[in-house]
DNA sequence: TCGGTATAGTTGATATTGTCAACCAATTGG
DNA sequence: CCAATTGGTTGACAATATCAACTATACCGA
């Protein structure tokens, strides 16, 4: 039983995925799903740094280094000058950015409600617990 | 709350990827991540075309192809006529496909129980479930 | 049974994402 | 002050994903 653990949610992650990347196309909205990805990951915390997408995607430095000139391309993020470390900047949405993803949430709050069709608020609430401590515990 | 569902199980399925093939890798075993999940698949069903792939994997069809293709190459599966269809052929798993598999599911079993630390059986069950409720939800 | 449509799979072309290592500049800790 | 670490960039390349065109077989209704 336990073993069918990671392809339950490895499926769900796919599926949901694919699911907003394609409603997301169809409301117009042309985005690449690693930068829809990172909108919302440098959303979620005060101020971002490269090496905190690093760490919060748990992506490449690399990788997030070209991201993050891609976004800045497309007029998603900009940097600026972290007055603490020269070697680092911030990541900041811009009100481009802002207004994507305000239309991203609208689009992937309705993916989400009938996702949790039939799912009780309390058993969503248990079931994000429970993915972000088995998270956890894989860290170190 | 409901906004952070999707972020809980994308998160833990990139970390559950990338340590699981981490220590496949330590292990010594050189499979590509997608082999590693076509592998289970294939497993997880009595015979599978590769549309059955295409499926329970959500992936497309033109990727499936070169995919088992790859995966006969490596020789972990080979391609057996379907009987009752000339255009489709059942993908099987080979010996060296099984004793890989076999290496694999002992390695993952471990990051599975890890990964499960402090989460009883029936919490595991039900969050499976509702994963799989959900990847339900998703379809039409 | 013929013809149209759907299905299973392949292939080409191309885009996106991921990996690994070398590298530079700034920071930190003795 | 110097060695080691950290934050980030770049090159080269591998793995994955997408989309459309195409072949062959199967299915279905008139």
């Amino acid at each position: 039983m336990s073993l069918n653990l990671p392809t339950s949610f490895i499926v769900l992650s796919y599926k949901y995925k694919s699911v907003a990347l394609k409603a997301l196309r169809e409301a117009g909205l042309n985005i690449a799903p690693m930068h829809i990805r990172s909108l919302h990951t440098i959303n979620s915390i005060d101020v971002c740094t490269a090496n905190d997408l690093v760490e919060l995607m748990d992506r490449d430095k690399g990788q997030i280094a070209r991201l993050v000139k891609e976004m800045i391309e497309k007029g998603f993020v900009d940097r600026v000058q972290n007055p603490d470390d020269k070697r680092s900047q911030f990541i900041e949405i811009t009100a481009f950015g802002h207004e994507t993803l305000k239309q991203m949430l609208a689009i992937e709050a309705k993916i989400i409600d009938k996702m949790r069709d039939s799912i009780s608020d309390e058993q969503v609430q248990m079931f994000n617990d429970m993915a972000f401590l088995m998270t956890d515990n894989l860290k170190s």
